[in-house]
RNA sequence: GGGGCUUUAGCCAAGUGGUAAGGCGUGGGUCUGCAACACCCUGAUCACCGGUUCAAAUCCGGUAGGCCCCUCCA
């Protein structure tokens, strides 16, 4: 498998650290508000990573956490942690806010079939693991106290800047509006791993370390769960561009400082979804949720074909007319596969012709849009029997989780269906076709689609 | 100020040296009492200007537009 690599800046090959087993990790949602569709292209990135290492035949260890705490508004200590004011926002526990945005989440990430990871776990039952961390980081000389706070010495690294073109003397400091310097750190880029009471009197939550009551810094957590769940070799990590710097650069920082060894391997990053204005965020306001969409009548799987049909590393922008197209192509596409019907044989070569060429586009850096042309490709081939094609699509949509093949739905009431087909049928030999005609719309409103054809009249459910 | 990405038909897009996949939409047709469904047909001086090459959407340089990062972020 071919995966591009932020670490090098090229597509390479995919050679994990043990053979025939993957262990991935996925920078997971920070809980003080909805996830938007944005985010959740990113997990639908991760989701076609995990699936298509499982369809190649790799065995996946996959962790995601859930951020809990310790997210501030500004990396210095003079921010707000946002669970904090979302606690404000909202008169509601930590804990509480917590719990609601958490599930509002994993309702979104499962109505785009986001398979779970092994392994989700909240940056608050980690506490533990982030002291010895940061202990460790004190013992080996790696970080330092100053304010109250511990921070990692970023000058202590030789290549601190791995994952980025940064350079140190043209960083802009304070870049972005209302962040400002921290005159605690000793360097510039030095980062906090943790924070204590001193600055944070009315933070709800807290927890005993050596350092004082206090609670974690944003970057510690990751790395923290990573080791903790997965090990010391991890193969992959992810999560959106916008980690790259300073989230990923700090991870690499104080996991190799911590292990003493090289971590990752493969650094995975998912591009943006823009909306007409650019960047889609939860701090500008406007947070458009997959279940916003439902709600207006699309279908969840739609967003996730919309993302399929681009590219991971490209930004895609997000449009309702983008939206109905995809939802007009996955409609049609679900309405060809239902009418194949699983006659002949399985042709065993050809299947084997069309998987291998669907693994190689998925194989070639995650490239979904050629592999969905493949699903074409086989849907018109007149050499494959029914059953082959079935055969096919079911394999493909274990990747692409468009669900592809619907169960046909029950009905309790066909015998009246059946009798209202029957009186329309009589009404068009009378040449009746005002009382055909209602009789459809009836039908209709009752979400029953008739389908004449040469045979005879039939129905779907729509 | 520094570091990157991107620009392919009305729209979403693939293609990274050999002459433009696929999809949606549009228009036309088959079918139909009409319609829906389905099926068939239908579209591109690859942002612009130079350069390298027998050959460029693809490589190099420049111009213009869009976007991202430089301590909130997926």
């Amino acid at each position: 498998m071919q995966l591009y690599n932020t670490l090098t800046r090229k597509i390479e090959e995919f050679i994990p650290n043990e053979e025939g087993k993957v262990k991935l990790y996925t920078c997971g949602p920070t809980v003080y508000h909805y996830a938007h569709i944005g985010n959740i292209r990113n997990y639908i990135g991760h989701d076609i990573l995990d699936k298509t290492l499982r369809f190649l035949g790799y065995e996946v260890t996959r962790a995601m956490n859930i951020t809990d705490v310790g997210h501030l508004t500004s990396d210095s200590d003079s921010g707000e942690d946002k669970m904090e004011v979302a606690r404000k926002r909202e008169h509601k526990s930590a804990m509480e806010i917590a719990k609601f945005y958490t599930d509002a989440f994993f309702e979104d990430f499962k109505l785009v079939n986001c398979k779970m990871p092994e392994v989700v776990s909240p940056a608050t039952d980690n506490i533990d693991e982030y002291i010895k961390i940061i202990s460790t980081l004190i013992d080996k000389g790696y970080a330092y106290l100053s304010g109250g706070n511990v921070y990692f010495d970023t000058t202590k690294l030789s290549d601190y800047y791995v994952l980025t073109n940064h350079q140190e003397d043209n960083m802009v400091v304070g870049a972005r509006e209302g962040v400002e310097e921290d005159s605690n750190k000793k360097n510039q880029a030095d980062f906090v791993l943790w924070f204590t009471t001193s600055k944070f009197e009315n933070h709800e939550l807290l927890w005993d370390s050596p350092w004082g009551r206090g609670y974690p810094g944003w970057h510690i957590e990751c790395s923290g769960i990573s080791i903790k769940y997965l090990g010391e070799y991890l193969d992959i990590h992810g999560g959106g561009v916008d980690n790259i710097f300073p989230h990923h650069t700090n991870e690499i920082a104080q996991s190799e400082a911590y292990l003493g060894h090289p971590w990752c391997k493969y650094w995975f990053h998912n591009e943006h979804l823009l909306d007409e204005t650019g960047k889609m965020s939860k701090s500008n306001g406007a947070i458009l949720t997959v279940t916003a969409l439902k709600e207006k009548g699309y279908d969840p799987l739609a967003f996730r074909f919309m993302c399929l049909n681009s590219h991971y590393r490209k930004q895609l922008v997000f449009s309702y007319e983008a939206l109905d197209q995809a939802s007009a192509t996955l409609r049609k596409l679900r309405n060809r596969i239902s009418s194949i019907s699983e006659n002949g044989e399985e042709d065993k070569e050809l299947i084997e012709q069309y998987r291998n060429k669907f693994m190689l586009d998925l194989s070639d850096d995650l490239n979904t849009a050629n592999a969905l042309s493949v699903l074409y490709e086989v849907l018109k081939d007149d050499q494959l029997s029914g059953k082959s094609k079935l055969s096919l699509i079911r394999e493909f949509d274990q990747v692409l989780s468009l669900d592809l093949i619907q169960e046909k739905k029950v009905v309790a009431n066909e015998a009246h269906i059946l009798e209202q087909i029957e009186k329309r049928a009589e009404a068009k030999r009378n040449k009746d076709f005002v009382l055909a005609d209602s009789i459809r719309d009836e039908l209709l409103k009752e979400g029953i689609r008739l389908i004449d054809s040469r045979e005879g009249t039939t129905y779907e459910l729509l």
